[in-house]
DNA sequence: CTGAAAGCGCTTACAG
DNA sequence: CTGAAAGCGCTTACAG
C-alpha cells in the first residue's frame, strides 16, 4: 500500500564504496562525517569512489543507528489561511537552515485528524514537533497522545493548562495599541469582531481591547463584542450584527485580518465608506492586508519571523534546554493604513 | 547538530513486547501487520502488552528493512503565493489519505536551493517527489540531480524537454475561453499582462489568448503583451505600461489572479472603473479572487483537486504504472464576476 | 590511521 | 500457528 524500492537495482551502499576504495566501511563512514582521523590520501580515494558510484547517503539507516532524527513535525491548523501559510514558510525556512526537514500536516482545525497525525509523526520518529493546535485541543488529549519526552512547542495558539513552550505575538499589547489608536481618532463606541471565547488568542486580544477602553475611561460593554468564525464570512456576519446594534459602533477592532477584510467588504457593499463612515483595524498584517480595498490598518506580528523563532525554540528543546526558557513573545507594531481613517505615521513598540 | 533521542530511556521495541507476551518477535511483527496467521488468543495477549508498554511502531526501522518508504517530497516553488498554497493543501490531503507523509520544501523560486533540497530528499529516502519546479529549472539540472529510478511528477509548470508526468490545468483552452468572453463583450484591443516567456505556463496561456483573437479575426500584436513578474506589483506595472501604449487596450487578460489583482488595484488608484472603463480577467480562481474589489472574473482551475491528482499520479508511478499514462490535464471553467463588466452566467467546458 | 564486530528495530523466508 | 536466523545500511567503541 505504501512505498517503493529505494533505487532501481540495489542502491549503492557504504560497503560498495568501501570495496571500490579498498578500505573498510568504517573508514568510509568516517570520511562521510568528515572525521580528521582519516589520512588525506585515503580520503581522496574514497571521495572519488563516492562520485563514480553515485553513492547517496542513507540518512534513515544512520538515524536508526544513532537514534537521532532530522525530521520535525510541522502541524498547521489551517494552511489555507494566509496567516498560517506565512507561519509555515517561516518554520520551514528556520528548520531548513538548521539541517532539519519538516513533515507537513494540515489538520484543518480537526482535533481528530490532529490526534492521528501526532501518532503518525511519532511512528516516523520525528525529533520534535511544532504545532499550531486545532481549535478545541485540550491538555488531556495532548498528554494522552504524546509522551513527555517528545520535544514540542506550540505556536500562535496556547492550550489552556499546558506548560509547553509557546511562541506567539504579544496579543494583548498589540490589541491595546490598536484600540487606543481608534480612541485617539475620536471613536467612543468601538466593537470587537470575530473569533470565539474558546480560543485563547481571542481572549488575549479582547483583554487588550478592554485595557484600552479602561485606560480611556470608556465603559466595557459585552454587547459590543460580536463573535463569529475567524474568516471573511465571519467578519461580514459580525458587521451585520453590529450595524443592527443599538450601541451604534463607529469602529471595529477585529480578531484578525481576514475578519477585518470580510467586514470591510460588507461595509463597501452597503455603501458605507470604510475609514470615513466606519473605521476598522485588523490583526496579523498578512501580505494581503496592504492590498485590501481600502488598505487595512492592522497589527503587524512578524509572522514569518515568529515561525523561525519557533523552529529555534524547538531546537533548543531538542538540545536539552529548559522548556521554561524556550517561550517567546513577539513584539507587535501598529501599521496605520487607510481602513481606520486617521493617516498617521506608524507607531512602534517594544515588548517587555 | 541534528537530532534527539527517540524516547527518554530506551523506547520500548518489538522484543520488549515479545518478552512481555511470551512469544517471539516474529509473532509480534505478524500481529502488527494484521496477519491472519496468528491465533486470536496470542493476538489478544500481544495487543494487551502493546497497550500496557505504550509501544510505538518504528516505521523507519521497517522502511530500512523493506526498502519501502512512506515519505514523499513535496517541493513547492513559492508557498507564499496563495495559488501554490491551495495546491500544497490538495497534495497534502491526497498523500495523507494514501498513507504517505509529505516532507515539505519551499524553494522560493531558487534553483540552487531546489537542487540542494532534491539531494536532501534523496538522502531521506523518499518514495517519490511531487514538484512545482522553480523558474529556470531545466532538464539537465534535473537529470543530473535525480536518478531515473526516483518517481517524480511535475505540477503546474512543465520543464522543457522533460518526459516526466505533468499534472496541470488546460491553460490554453482556459485562456481561449476567457479572451473569447472579452471579445464577446465588445473588446477589440485586448492586452495580456504578466509572466515571462521563459515560463511554459505563460506561453501556454498566451497561445490560448492568440487562439481567441485569431478565431475572431482580430490582429495579433506583440505590443499588447506586457510582461512582468507574476505578482501584484507586476500587474500594476503591466497596467501602467498598457495605459501608456498607443494601442489603447480596453481590457486585459492576466497571467494569473494576483497579477489581475495588482492591475485591478492600480486601475482603482487612477480612478479608472474596473469592469466599466476597463475589463480584467485573471487565471486560477484563488479564494481571494472572489473577495477582490471588484470580484475577479477568472479561470477556475480547481487547484486543490489538481493537488490530489498529482498525489495520485505519483502513487501510480511508485506502483510501477507507465509514466506516459500518469499525466493529467485538468478541466477549466470561466467564472464570470464583476471585473470584466459583463455579468453573464458561468460557462462550462470539458477537456479533450 | 584503519579494520572487525556488534547492534539500531524491524521483516522475511524457512523450518517445525 | 510460531520461532530462529539473517539482513536492511549505517555508527561506534575497541583493538591494533
Amino acid at each position: 500500500m505504501d512505498g517503493a524500492k529505494r533505487g532501481a537495482g540495489r542502491a549503492t551502499t557504504i560497503v560498495d564504496i568501501a570495496r571500490a576504495a579498498g578500505v573498510s566501511k568504517s573508514t568510509v563512514s568516517l570520511v562521510l562525517k568528515e572525521s580528521p582521523l582519516v589520512k588525506p590520501a585515503t580520503r581522496e580515494r574514497i571521495m572519488r569512489a563516492i562520485d563514480q558510484l553515485g553513492y547517496v547517503y542513507n540518512r534513515s539507516a544512520a538515524s536508526l543507528r544513532t537514534a537521532r532524527s532530522s525530521f520535525v513535525g510541522m502541524v498547521i491548523s489551517d494552511l489555507m489561511n494566509p496567516f498560517f501559510t506565512e507561519l509555515a514558510v517561516g518554520i520551514e525556512d528556520g528548520l531548513h537552515n538548521m539541517g532539519f526537514v519538516p513533515i507537513l500536516a494540515n489538520t484543518n482545525e480537526d482535533v481528530g485528524r490532529q490526534t492521528k497525525v501526532l501518532q503518525s509523526l511519532r511512528e516516523h520518529g520525528v525529533a520534535g514537533i511544532i504545532m499550531s493546535p486545532a481549535r478545541g485541543t485540550d491538555v488531556w488529549s495532548l498528554a494522552e497522545t504524546l509522551p513527555r519526552s517528545l520535544p514540542m512547542v506550540l505556536t500562535m495558539r496556547r492550550v489552556d493548562g499546558s506548560t509547553l513552550p509557546y511562541i506567539g505575538p504579544d496579543n494583548r499589547t498589540g490589541s491595546r495599541e490598536a484600540v487606543t489608536h481608534l480612541i485617539n481618532l475620536g471613536h467612543r463606541s468601538i466593537a470587537f469582531f470575530g473569533g470565539y471565547g474558546t480560543m485563547t488568542t481571542q481572549r488575549e486580544r479582547i483583554s487588550g481591547y478592554r485595557d484600552a477602553l479602561i485606560a480611556a475611561g470608556l465603559p466595557l460593554r459585552d454587547e459590543l463584542i460580536f463573535e463569529s468564525m475567524p474568516t471573511r464570512a465571519g467578519g461580514a456576519e459580525s458587521l451585520a450584527a453590529a450595524l443592527a446594534s443599538p450601541l451604534k459602533p463607529t469602529a471595529a477592532f477585529c480578531y484578525n485580518d481576514i475578519v477585518a477584510m470580510g467586514a470591510t467588504r460588507a461595509l463597501g457593499l452597503r455603501g458605507i465608506r470604510v475609514g470615513i463612515d466606519f473605521a476598522v483595524i485588523g490583526f496579523d498584517d498578512i501580505v494581503e492586508a496592504e492590498h485590501n480595498a481600502p488598505p487595512l490598518t492592522t497589527v503587524n506580528a512578524d509572522t514569518r519571523i515568529m515561525g523561525t523563532r519557533a523552529a529555534r525554540s524547538l531546537l533548543g528543546l531538542i538540545d536539552g534546554a529548559d522548556p521554561e526558557s524556550m517561550s517567546y513573545t513577539g513584539t507587535t507594531r501598529l501599521v496605520v493604513r487607510e481602513s481606520c481613517g486617521g493617516h498617521r505615521r506608524e507607531t512602534f513598540k517594544e515588548t517587555a
